[in-house]
DNA sequence: CCTGAGGGAGAACGTTCGGTCTCTTTGAGA
DNA sequence: TCTCAAAGAGACCGAACGTTCTCCCTCAGG
């Protein structure tokens, strides 16, 4: 009844399912939530999900492709933060560590994902491969374009570290996480270029 | 005697269940598996599960302690097959590096079975967390004894680089990520020893 | 001998799961 | 005005879930 006023040509409902998935699903796993909690906190119907989405499976891709394309976005906007290379490396990072400090920070979401869905040949894990594929290669080019060499080790390196910072992000203190991360970064960047060019205040040898 | 679920029973059913929900919950998640589907596994009854464990949880807490053992066993293994401190670190890594290659590596289990109990305050969550404390602290001990300086934030590195390594040894090419993890640990104690030269120059040895 | 615990076999519990169904109401465009 | 897709409401399905139960067999210790 009191729905909505002026509902556009894109479907309210369906972006009332995905948000409220996407909550659900990042705050709580994916297993252990069924489709009747979702359908109730969104306030749609049984039918009205599966007139949208052939079946929770397909609910958990939408899920994973909307973070993934916020993920982009964020870091397509941190690169364009700066001018130099190693700054945009830099920016990327100070991005990912907000992600980590900020509140209902629940890791990436997906490596949550994969370790519900183990097996390869699963769609779900396949979106998760994708998604970590597309992250080597742009981090890789930014670090090449930064003159680390060789640019794809400095690229696992990177994405090592941003592997460890997520998993450990909800698990140990954020802010000793986000520090540690930007130092490896940041040691990193210095080691593996060749003009080794800081950003005058930090360095890799510690403070106190 | 020993009433209940006691952890030091010798019964055989009980190790053979134990054996195989290990098996199972690494290879395949917990919420994903069932009890009926660990005790066919088994060749055990319904009502000889319920005779050694209260139910589903405390089976995955015993699974999670069988792991955290096997894990201080193969630690302190590593330790003492070397002398120096920082081969004992090395030795540690080396063994960490040894499980990601291994076949039918799957992750780190504790890792896994926190992205299916994200609630802090579940005793499976903080059976997790218990591990990864015990492991930090005896990594900054080891690190500290090898004179990296300030030992807490090279330990808290090394264990960032190992939640990365094990997180993505599932992921990606297990071998190129053992190699970029193990050249991790040795910039990583290169550039925080006080002793070593540790210029920026050779911290991180640009390619195996 | 008897006893009693451990285990096998399996029925059954109530709940929740993901998914399908019918029927009615709504609201915007032709 | 009429039409039709979107959505609500909710019954319903078979299966799987974790759990409890009864009954029977076996075998070592008293």
């Amino acid at each position: 009844m009191s729905r909505g006023t002026g509902v556009g040509s894109t479907s309210e409902a369906r972006a009332r399912l995905l948000s409220t998935a996407t909550k659900i699903f990042y705050a709580e796993g994916i297993h252990s939530v069924g489709v009747d909690r979702i359908i109730a906190e969104a306030q749609v119907t049984r039918a009205t999900l599966y007139r949208h989405f052939s079946g929770k499976e397909e609910l958990v891709l939408a899920y994973l492709d909307q973070a993934d394309r916020g993920i982009r976005a964020q870091t397509a906007a941190a690169e364009a933060s700066s001018e130099s290379a190693p700054d945009k490396v830099r920016a990327v990072s100070r991005s990912i560590a907000e992600g980590i400090r900020s509140p209902g920070f629940r890791g990436c979401a997906f490596l949550n994902a994969v370790a519900e869905y183990p097996d390869p040949a699963h769609p779900i894990h396949q979106a998760v491969l994708a998604h970590r594929q597309w992250f080597l290669d742009t981090v890789t080019e930014l670090l090449a374009r930064a003159g680390c060499e060789p640019a794809d080790a400095a690229g696992r390196h990177l994405v090592m570290l941003r592997d460890g910072a997520m998993a450990a992000g909800c698990l140990f203190d954020p802010q000793l996480v986000c520090d540690t991360f930007l130092q490896g970064v940041e040691g990193l960047l210095q080691a593996r270029t060749a003009s080794a060019p800081a950003p005058s205040t930090t360095a890799f040898p510690p403070r106190a």
